[in-house]
DNA sequence: GTAGACTCGGTATATGGTTATCGATATAAA
DNA sequence: TTTATATCGATAACCATATACCGAGTCTAC
């Protein structure tokens, strides 16, 4: 078998489109911006990278670092103009413009999802679900249509959705994203604890609840059970 | 204003009780145990890295690294036995001891979380949930009483509750947070997007699905909009 | 008008995590 | 029994990100 060197030589070109900006920069950029809206809220219009990094516990320079990837210029002793900022983030992740999305698992995560309306607020609007439930399919929730789910990859392809959430038991994870494959379909928010099997270029983001959980468990085990040495005595 | 020395400095001292493992490594615990839960039913009783790898799309030395931390020994040229291998990933993550939680905000987001039961195989139980709101006090969801938020410090002190899961409304979050506190919560799992105020020894693990949709958003408005340069030109 | 203080932007260094390399060992086949 | 091969464990090189440093610009206060 060569398996670990076909992996690692894939893993190694599947990287020539450069990210640009690195993945934890990219995650703190949502942090910014709720903040910012805060204080634009209060009538604030300008801010300092110090005065940001204090709130959200980060050092001045990290902020203006990840902040300069939007291309935003600050002018100094005054730092930045609110307004500018705000307007800098949602354009460089693509929030003014509208992502359509399909919901595949009407359960209970799911349901969840489709009735939180501030995901309109970035970018984000699901448009219908898709369950195999024949007592959910035919359902309105929270104002979305449930459909069967064989209906997904036509519509997909009809209304070009580029998005598609998976929040099914994990066992079908797999087989619903095949579905949204096929149906042209070219990021995945997935909840289901499955790693996809989906084509290279293909998007898939993984919403690990249980990867947070173990850390949280770790932690808090450690505090209470553990007073040193975790591992074995050397 | 000296607050960026203040904040480093603090960042600093923050830093006295080492990891011991890399947060990236504990974050894929998880995902090593899903796969070798299912391969356990599947009857196979002993596993190579490499196989581990190429199920996960991660280079073998990699998943040996990560599994060194639980303190497993594996073998030359068999691996390592499944059996074995989930139990140590079990107990380094301390989910053979039952973390009990408080769960606060019972809307969509609370709701679905409470009727998860897939999380007590993880170590979590959540013994109770709280709210605000008058018509929801007094029901019973998912088999769970929603209780007063006024009752959570003095009950959380009483139950010996250390881990509080916050769901409620942003603008409440800080609140609710303080509440937990008072009442001897250790650690906090927020899904509210903002960030939390806490004393040092308390661990906070924010779930920040706006994050996650940032990377989305981003990605996708690139791959549709953007053909090459990114940022303003040099 | 000038001195001083604060903040931005660019470059350099340090840190932590990932990836590569190598020797040792156990299994299986000859 | 011997030889070939796959795998583990340890060490070392490498890379991405985080942090530190320094010069330049702008506002405030005297
Ligand atoms: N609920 C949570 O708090 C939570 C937390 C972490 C992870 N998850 C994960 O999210 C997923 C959903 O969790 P849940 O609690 O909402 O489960 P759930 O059982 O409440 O809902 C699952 C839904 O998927 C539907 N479904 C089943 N098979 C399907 C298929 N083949 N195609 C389409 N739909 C199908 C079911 O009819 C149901 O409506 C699971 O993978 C779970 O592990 C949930
Ligand atoms: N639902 C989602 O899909 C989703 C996704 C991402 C983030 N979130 C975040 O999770 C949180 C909850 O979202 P949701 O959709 O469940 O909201 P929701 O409005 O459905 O539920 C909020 C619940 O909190 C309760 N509440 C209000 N004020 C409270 C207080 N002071 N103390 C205790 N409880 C209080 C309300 O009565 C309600 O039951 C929000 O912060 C939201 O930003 C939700």
């Amino acid at each position: 078998m060569v398996i670990d060197i076909n992996l690692s030589t894939l893993q190694r070109l599947k990287r020539p489109e450069a990210p640009s900006i690195p993945q934890p920069s990219l995650a703190r950029l949502p942090q910014y911006h709720h903040y910012l809206v805060d204080l634009a809220d209060k009538g604030i219009s300008r801010i300092s990278c110090s005065v940001i990094g204090a709130y959200l516990g980060l050092i001045p320079v990290q902020v203006r670092k990840d902040l300069q990837y939007t291309g935003i210029i600050g002018k100094p002793k005054t730092g930045y103009s609110v307004a500018e900022l705000i307007q800098a983030i949602e354009t460089f992740l693509g929030w003014n413009n509208i992502n359509e999305a399909f919901l595949v698992g009407v359960g209970n995560l799911g349901t969840a999802l489709l009735g939180h309306e501030r995901f309109s607020k970035f970018g984000l609007r699901i448009v219908a679900a898709f369950d195999t439930d024949s007592t959910k399919i035919g359902q309105w929730i929270h104002e979305k249509a449930v459909l069967p789910l064989e209906q997904l990859a036509d519509l997909a392809q009809r209304m070009s959705i580029h998005l598609g959430i998976i929040t099914c038991p994990a066992e079908a994870a797999q087989a619903v994203a095949d579905e949204m494959v096929k149906g042209g379909i070219q990021a995945i928010w997935n909840f289901a604890p499955v790693k996809l099997r989906v084509p290279d270029h293909i998007i898939v983001h993984n919403e690990d609840l249980y990867s947070t959980l173990a850390s949280l468990s770790w932690k808090l085990a450690r505090r209470f059970r553990v007073p040193v040495q975790e591992k074995e005595a050397v």
